[in-house]
DNA sequence: ACAAAAGTGTTCTCGGTACACCCATGC
DNA sequence: GCATGGGTGTACCGAGAACACTTTTGT
């Protein structure tokens, strides 16, 4: 049996992932068709993953269902960071009929739950969909969406920026061990500016939850680099360690 | 004619105001009887004021058109912080009940979208609501709410602190004028230890959307404090021309 | 030996912190 | 004149910013 779905609120999932130079998002390929006044409408886009929820389902569930659905990743950073409720944000009768025909319910207006995710693209097993296509895709490349997507992507763009400037969340992106300058590149990806590298790494190597490895990068045509990892026990012994001060009042 | 609603969305507002000492928070008093088993049950507590959301109403919308029902107050600071969505969140059937009857539609299962409002308790006019009394309460002397209320409350006040930390929005608290004092009782009502006051003095004086007046305090038994005002528009100048820089990665 | 990226140190400036006394007003 | 809270300055320290050359590896 076909557990009950909630025909007015969704999930939509912003799965962003680091191929070392880019930073990428997942969008699915579809196409939407529609027999209107003896014509055939054809569209086709990209959207974001998502799901309508399910009755006795949590949210947070919802969309970590929709992540493991995709990419047989469990257990990813995700993060709820937006509604979208405007009640014509989904305004055309085809994207209407197409979801109608996805889940088999009769849908009006959804409101939609937004989370990003952060996986390590190489651990991710894109699985196929019966909604289309599912593909990486570079952020700057990203012309236009289906539905409000594009407007869910700025917002989830926004978002991330400011939690990597506060949270260690970059290790989330990068694979378990990584060198300093793969970690200064997703930061230069992200923030887009260039930081200067002497002063990045003195700031970063201070940091008591980058551990430092034995080994090296190998077989590169130049000095290999050392690797680190992310020591998440550290981090949140110091966090519970660190008091609010002066300090962290800052406007800008 | 009513305006349809939607049955499984609602909103949560934790109006939060300062009275110069306390961080107070809005509350209404509610009663629930219920005829089960021939025995009438009830049950006093408070809760969170909040409303089910019409159909063709942005949740925004719907969360502002709350508060101004509850305070009169228009164009206050209004921000979602979360989404609370436990299938059982509403799980006692006096509580559903109640809700049923003051809607006048069949619930079950509701997500929530919560908000906090920023108010100058001052201005503010309690309205008599149907659902009960409305009143201020001061936050660390609240010890259980109905629902899952008390939750909503403590992610509130985590948001609201670090909100505090980043953003001038400690002014939307605070009367047009106020002093430096005022300002750090806020802030440490809110962060919840002292502060060094000719510390935080040299800080705020040199921020350039803090602007002094003219008037001073009156009628006060010790030396007149200076007024000041919060420029929101040097601020949006200043906000923009600051450049992200390295000095903005913080962890702790 | 050369190409390519890793790795390293110093100086300057600015902001945070700790800390104790005089000032203006009402009564 | 005294009680009350407002308002002020200095010395120390740590972190960010600017800036250019040497090291290690593969080919």
């Amino acid at each position: 049996m076909i557990p009950p779905v909630n025909p007015s609120i969704s999930v939509d999932c912003v799965i962003f992932g680091f191929d070392g130079k880019d930073l990428m998002v997942l969008l699915i390929d579809f196409t939407r068709s529609q027999t209107a006044e003896g014509k055939i409408v054809e569209k086709s886009s990209r959207k974001l993953p998502g799901s309508l929820i399910l009755e006795n389902e949590e949210i947070d569930v919802a969309a970590n269902r929709t992540l493991v659905e995709l990419t047989g990743l469990n257990q990813v950073y995700l993060r709820q960071f937006g509604v979208f409720s405007d009640p014509r944000r989904i305004n055309s009768e085809e994207d209407l009929q197409w979801i109608e025909k996805a889940y088999g319910v009769k849908v009006s207006r959804i409101v939609t739950i937004t989370y990003y995710a952060l996986v390590k693209i190489d651990k991710s097993i894109l699985q196929p969909t019966s909604e289309g296509e599912v593909q990486w895709h570079r952020v700057q490349d990203i012309r236009s969406l289906a539905f409000d997507h594009k407007h869910i992507l700025v917002k989830a763009l926004e978002v991330l920026t400011q939690q990597l400037l506060n949270e260690p969340i970059a290790f989330e992106l990068l694979q378990k061990r990584f060198s300093i300058r793969q970690l200064q590149n997703l930061y230069e990806a992200i923030l887009g500016f260039e930081i200067d590298n002497r002063n990045f790494r003195k700031k970063v190597l201070k940091l008591p939850f980058l551990k430092q490895l034995e080994e090296k990068e190998k077989e590169v045509a130049h000095k290999p680099a050392r690797l680190y990892k992310f020591d998440k026990a550290a981090y949140e012994k110091e966090v519970k360690r660190s008091r609010l001060q002066l300090n962290f009042i800052r406007f800008f």
